[in-house]
DNA sequence: GCGGATCAC
DNA sequence: TATGGTGATCCGC
């Protein structure tokens, strides 16, 4: 009976499946430690990671190659690589880089939703409605090209990029196998000559596609930040998610907006990838004999008498590939706390004292929150 | 309604 | 020497 319900249900979700909506993940690669690497060509060529002795919070690709990670206490992580430099953060730097971030993504979808610094969805469904009867130079991009190292030899040719440029800008030169332009839209790079012939004026124009889409966003990101993105285009935000890692760093895939190119992605991912399924909930799957999400439909009976009903919804969801096909605007904030890790050894005394600490901050930034709500409206108008 | 657990970043 | 901090949600009590 159970058993019917169940299958009702995944019939339902199955109606009710919405493939008309083009949502992008975009998420900035290995973002603290590049922004570091840019400001700073002495760490150029050598492994880092931005954060403390007691955390990183990232660590650039080089340093991972030693199994630095993310989320890794620093002094963990120079065992791994007692070469590993750790840069300490620069919160209000990558705070005013995202911005720039930020600009170009709302060009594409003004209700964008930032998941924090590095990473936001896009729902782009009407921008490529748009798109389609723009003429071409609205989709066309100058290229700044990089202003490179101190120029040792003067007399290098300027009518072609030079592998400087090249590496600097992969997107214009990369052909990944799953990332095949539409027929009939070609990507284009044009290389046109101004009225002094020394000075060369390079573009791009960008196709109406997704893909290109996405293209365009990622070249726009790098040409004014000098620092790349990879991208994932999907049906929903669950699977635009998964993509955005899949040709990680500086790629991007799309999974089509049929049921087939769904299911054949799904197939044999591993539940693991998912936002939202994290270790406790993996291991207690594992338990069951659940690892990818093929598994998780084929269990849904069972799930579903071990599991709550909000759970075995999820899952069940997951497993069939669906998720989010609108972003919803984040509201007002909820919540807000303090926390302090204290050292082991602390006196009862010190402890009460470091908690009057900690409410008095918080006291402070509630006050502070109060403010904004108050006075921020009012200087909105000067 | 509260606190613990889980999760994301 | 040394394993973070913030916000959200779900669940059992």
């Amino acid at each position: 009976q159970k058993e019917q319900c169940v299958d009702r249900f995944a019939m339902e979700l199955e109606q009710s499946r919405n493939l008309s909506n083009t949502i992008v993940h975009i998420d900035m690669d290995a973002f603290y430690a590049a922004v570091e690497m840019r400001d700073n060509p002495e760490l150029k060529d050598k492994p880092i990671a931005v954060g403390s002795m007691s955390m990183l919070s990232t660590s650039n690709y080089h340093a991972r190659r030693f199994g630095v990670r993310a989320a890794m206490p620093g002094f963990i992580a120079r065992r791994l690589c007692p070469q590993l430099i750790i840069v300490p953060p620069n919160f209000d730097k990558y705070r005013a880089v995202s911005k720039e971030v930020k600009e170009i993504l709302a060009d594409y979808d003004p209700n964008f939703m930032a998941m924090s610094l590095d990473e936001a969805y896009l729902n782009i469904t009407k921008h490529l409605e748009e798109r389609q009867n723009w003429p071409e130079d609205k989709r066309r991009y100058f290229i700044k090209m990089g202003s490179s190292v101190e120029n040792d030899n003067p007399g290098k040719e300027v009518n072609k990029l030079s592998e400087h440029e090249r590496s600097i800008s992969p997107l214009l030169f990369e052909e990944s196998p799953s990332d095949v332009p539409p027929p009939g839209d070609p990507f284009q790079v044009n290389f046109e000559e101004q009225n002094n012939p020394q000075i060369l004026q390079n573009s791009v124009v960008f196709g109406t596609s997704a893909q290109e889409v996405v293209k365009e966003i990622r070249f726009r990101i790098e040409q004014k930040t000098t620092l790349t993105a990879s991208a994932g285009i999907a049906p929903n935000t669950m699977l635009a998610k998964v993509c955005s890692d899949k040709n990680k760093p500086n790629g991007q895939y799309q999974i089509l907006p049929n049921r087939q190119a769904v299911m054949d992605f799904i197939k044999d991912l591993p539940i693991r990838k998912v936002s939202g399924i994290g270790k406790v909930t993996e291991k207690m799957l594992k338990a069951l004999g659940i690892i990818t999400c093929t598994e998780l439909y084929q269990q849904r009976a069972l799930l579903s008498l071990l599991f709550s009903e909000t759970s075995w919804h999820y899952f069940l969801h997951i497993s069939l590939g669906l998720g989010s096909t609108h972003l919803t605007r984040d509201g007002e904030r909820k919540s807000m706390s303090v926390e302090r890790t204290f050292s082991e050894i602390n006196k009862a005394e010190e402890q009460y004292s470091l908690c009057q600490e900690l409410c008095s901050e918080l006291a402070q930034d509630l006050q502070k929150e109060r403010l904004k709500k108050k006075y921020l409206p009012l200087l909105r108008n000067c």
